[in-house]
DNA sequence: ATAGGGTTAG
């Protein structure tokens, strides 16, 4: 089917060619008019071009005579005013005036007229048929060589691979040249597009057909490998490649060490690290910003202003990302302050603070309470002309709504939705769990039901929020049917979703359930946490079987989990119920040599239990 | 042209 529609526009194309004497003349009289007074006579006489059909049309426009800027005028003047002419402008037309574009080395407008060919239901053929007509046209390989590329990175700009698959198999098959800055075009647009399964196979026939590849692509092969948890691969492929001349940059090695530590993966870390010194790569302030999450993940919270320090000293290039990590690291640590000096820092350094790292600060500020200092650095933001964007609002939202301020957290939201704004999952997450937190149930569920209402799909989070919601007022029926319902919308729970109701089960004594769903969570691969440990510690503790919650509280450490405040406030208190005094002064320590900080709970747990007769 | 940063639930 296909070359039978192909040998009917090469038949037309043939018979066009046979310009007729009568065409020609018309053809010289309309380049005449427009070499002497431009576009405005068709403008005030269309009658002129009464005899104008596509192969006048393309003399026309193939006129040396007539200067590129007379031909782009008429043709878009045609295009425009369709009306005028019998027929819209051929895909004879386009190509010919793409040969213009191409003498005149316009590359980007050809890109345009290609663009506006495939989207044109009229223009559009097949790849092969395309390109050939456009060989049969011109049959300059330069041209035509150039015309595929062209091709080839228009169908990858508009995200039609198929097409794009097709004029590369047309490169290979005529022995083109084809650039590798195009395959990386392509490379990109598929990782955009969610495509990064077809990224290596990609690369794979890049390689084949001769592409002189070059690290970038191999770092994009690379960076969709490890983003499917492939990083092994990757590094396959790295060595693969060093064979073939291309070797790995610190873009490359911060891809790889960025996957190991997204993957928890720590052990190679090191490794790599040596890697990187052994080929002598330095590290970049990307790099580093990867080592400080690292470094906050791992734990060794005294070595991240150590390796900041380092970057000074080997002079590395700081930059705002940088800060944005070292910021928000601090604030997560609770040390607003260096957070602030550092803000400061990087304002002085001549760098320009952006949306995040207002965004970092912010938070820091929010989440000590400086909600006056958060809402000042928002509007230092606006006065540099950052726009406070989504985030913003529902970091500010979160401060207001975690302290209980939710006439401010209201206002706050219509100022958002003001500036045209809409309301998103975090939006309306923060909202219900301000209310929840205040035990204002029905507000909490209305402000999740509106949410659904305003369209907005709610993700595991909302429905985990409903879900806790429902498990504080007891109805866990209804919580587990929520359970139930967010598996069949393609929301797993998690392990947070989980604790929810675990929590739920253990404070209304339903400590089998509570037993009874951890189980099931293991099963499923959901690795139980801190908080699922100190749901059943407590539970455990307010019935009294405190030898229960000490069996956990062991179990959590064999485990590799390290017991939070509220863990060792709940098994204090426990033990303290009881008169277990030593046993309880004994976890307090424990606790301030970890440190934590111990609260009034605390106290007068222990106090109380100086008073209580052991077993009793 | 390839890498890294800010928000939500217990």
């Amino acid at each position: 089917m296909s070359t039978e529609k192909l040998s009917q526009i090469l038949k037309e194309a043939v018979s066009s060619n046979r310009t007729s004497l009568t065409n020609q003349k018309t053809a010289a009289k309309i380049s005449t008019i427009l070499i002497k007074s431009g576009i405005k006579p068709f403008k005030t006489n269309p009658s002129l071009l009464s005899n104008l059909d596509s192969n006048v049309t393309s003399l026309v426009l193939s006129n040396p005579n007539l200067p590129l800027h007379s031909c782009t005028l008429f043709f878009n003047f045609l295009k425009t005013n369709l009306s005028l002419t019998s027929q819209k402008p051929s895909l004879k037309t386009h190509i010919t005036i793409i040969l213009r574009l191409y003498k005149a080395g316009k590359f980007k407008e050809i890109k345009e007229v290609l663009k506006f060919i495939i989207f044109d239901d009229n223009l559009r053929y097949p790849v092969e048929e395309m390109i050939s007509l456009v060989g049969f046209e011109c049959n300059d390989s330069n041209f035509l060589e150039k015309f595929c590329d062209l091709y080839f990175r228009v169908c990858v700009d508009n995200k039609m691979f198929e097409e794009a698959n097709g004029v590369f198999g047309y490169m290979e098959k005529m022995g083109f040249k084809i650039d590798e800055r195009s395959c990386i075009m392509y490379l990109i647009a598929l990782k955009k597009c969610d495509k990064g399964d077809s990224i290596l196979g990609v690369f794979r026939r890049m390689v084949e057909s001769g592409v002189e590849v070059s690290v970038y692509s191999m770092t994009i092969a690379i960076d969709g490998l490890c983003n499917r948890g492939e990083v092994e691969k990757g590094r396959e492929l790295m060595n693969e490649m060093v064979n073939k001349g291309v070797k790995a940059n610190v873009i490359t090695y911060n891809t790889i060490l960025n996957a190991y530590i997204k993957r928890k993966d720590f052990g190679v870390v090191t490794e790599v690290l040596r890697l990187m010194e052994k080929e002598n790569v330095e590290y970049n302030a990307a790099t580093y910003t990867i080592l400080i999450e690292y470094l906050g993940i791992v734990g060794k919270h005294e070595d991240v202003e150590k390796l900041f320090d380092e970057m000074r000293e080997r002079r590395v290039e700081m930059d705002v990302h940088l800060y944005t990590s070292m910021i928000s690291w601090h604030c997560r640590r609770g040390n607003i302050k260096r957070a602030v000096s550092l803000f400061d820092d990087l304002t002085e350094k001549g760098l320009v603070p952006n949306a995040h790292v207002y965004g970092a600060l912010i938070d820091g500020l929010c989440k000590t309470d400086q909600m006056e200092a958060a809402q000042m650095m928002v509007n230092d933001m606006q006065s540099q002309g950052i726009d406070v964007n989504q985030v913003v609002f529902n970091t500010l939202l979160h401060g207001y709504c975690r302290k209980g301020m939710m006439d401010d957290a209201l206002s706050l939201l219509a100022a958002m939705e003001k500036k045209g704004l809409q309301p998103d999952v975090f939006t309306y997450n923060t909202i219900a769990s301000g209310m929840s937190k205040l035990k204002r149930h029905e507000d909490a569920k209305r402000w999740l039901f509106m949410m659904v209402e305003k369209g907005v799909t709610p993700n595991a989070v909302n429905f985990t929020t409903l879900i806790d919601i429902h498990c504080k007022e007891g109805n866990f029926v209804e919580a587990k049917r929520l359970f139930q319902q967010m598996e069949t919308r393609g929301e797993r729970p998690d392990t947070i979703t989980h604790n929810a109701l675990i929590d739920g089960y253990t404070k209304k004594g339903k400590l089998k359930d509570a037993y009874k769903l951890r189980d099931e969570m293991e099963a499923k691969g959901r690795i139980p946490d801190v908080y699922t440990y100190t749901s059943l510690v407590h539970g455990e503790c307010i019935f009294g079987k405190v030898d229960e919650a000490m069996r956990l509280f062991n179990e959590m450490h064999q485990r590799g989990l390290v017991p939070n405040v509220v863990t060792y406030t709940a098994i204090i208190s426990g033990l303290s119920k009881e008169g277990r005094s030593d046993e309880a002064f004994r976890l307090y320590n424990e606790m301030i040599n970890v440190g934590h900080m111990p609260d009034q709970r605390v106290y007068s747990s222990l106090v109380g239990s100086l008073h209580t007769v052991r077993g009793q």
